[in-house]
DNA sequence: CTCCTGTCCTGCCGGC
DNA sequence: TGCCGGCAGGACAGGA
């Protein structure tokens, strides 16, 4: 799926060409995605102006005009947001259509049907739902600092690859990224997260910050069909260091990188540089 | 509590 | 050519 790069520019997408669009029809597929469509979706959203749209986690947040509910997307592992013209061919596996009244539609488009579309009629409502409550923070946060970090990767035995990915400690981070992340600190993704220490913590929030950042400077990573809002692709992937390289030489020292399995995803990592 | 496994789905790719 | 197994960017439930 999107990770918080492909999220955030789709997000970034939509902030352009749908904020201030009034929504003026809502149309639904007959498969439900991971939760069933909210109650009188068409409803409570249509007549609504898109005010702006946000970003918590891997969640797309639009929001709608003062007192209107809120409308969150989850893009789980194969979806699309995509702005484009109502005279396009809709696909098969379009779940959601808005139309707005810029001659735009915005359809969620999810072969795998792992996303989710939802509507709550408020911030503490959101905030309240079990997606959301459990989040941890932003990567980008202030507050999300090495001291931070080290604390909470010392109350984890699990592997530090996957303390990374739970989205408890640190949102964002999925599988690629926290590959990625681990290689430029040179820690190997199978340490116990609790043997992590102090400047250890240092180098990987930096790499964290430091490869989500370049990913969205290069409009996120395409491997078979991530693309933004506009339906372009992202150029990340051509930067990846390891994630997908199993049996490549590394570029720092040459050396081969591997493949693992951990926890049921592939993870990458140099025998070399990574122990 | 934490941690681990399996599951939800469709599509695509490689091997036979 | 076709069939089949395995794998894919996430998140959650359920059991140990």
């Amino acid at each position: 799926m999107p990770e918080l790069p492909e999220v955030e520019t789709i997000c970034r997408g939509l902030a352009l060409s749908a904020a201030g669009a009034e929504i003026t029809g809502v149309r639904l597929s007959n498969l439900r995605l991971r939760r069933d469509y909210p109650d009188s979706f068409a409803e409570r959203i249509v007549g609504k102006k898109i005010t702006s749209i946000s970003r918590r986690a891997k969640y797309v947040i639009v929001h709608l005009n003062n007192g209107s509910p809120i409308l969150i997307f989850h893009l789980g592992m194969s979806g699309k947001l995509l702005l484009r013209s109502p005279e396009a061919v809709s696909s098969k596996h379009d779940h959601v259509i808005l139309t707005l009244n810029n001659g735009i539609e915005l359809a969620l488009n999810d072969p795998r049907r792992f996303g989710m579309v939802a509507l709550f009629n408020s911030e503490q409502e959101m905030l309240a739902d079990a997606a959301f409550s459990n989040l941890g923070l932003e990567p980008f946060d202030k507050k999300f600092t090495a001291a931070v970090l080290h604390t909470e990767l010392k109350k984890r035995k699990t592997a530090v690859k996957v303390a990374l990915m739970d989205q408890a400690m640190v949102v964002g981070v999925g599988n690629i990224y926290a590959s990625e992340a681990l290689y430029r600190c040179r820690i190997h993704p199978s340490r116990p997260a609790n043997s992590i220490d102090g400047s250890e913590s240092e180098k990987i929030l930096k790499a964290v910050r430091d490869v989500l950042r370049e990913a969205i400077e290069s409009g996120g990573s395409t491997l078979r069909d991530y693309a933004n809002a506009n339906g372009e692709t992202g150029y990340f992937q051509h930067n990846f260091a390891v994630y997908g390289r199993g049996g490549k030489p590394c570029r720092t020292c040459g050396a081969d990188i591997m493949m693992m399995r951990m926890g049921g995803r592939s993870t990458f990592y140099c025998i070399s540089c990574q122990n």
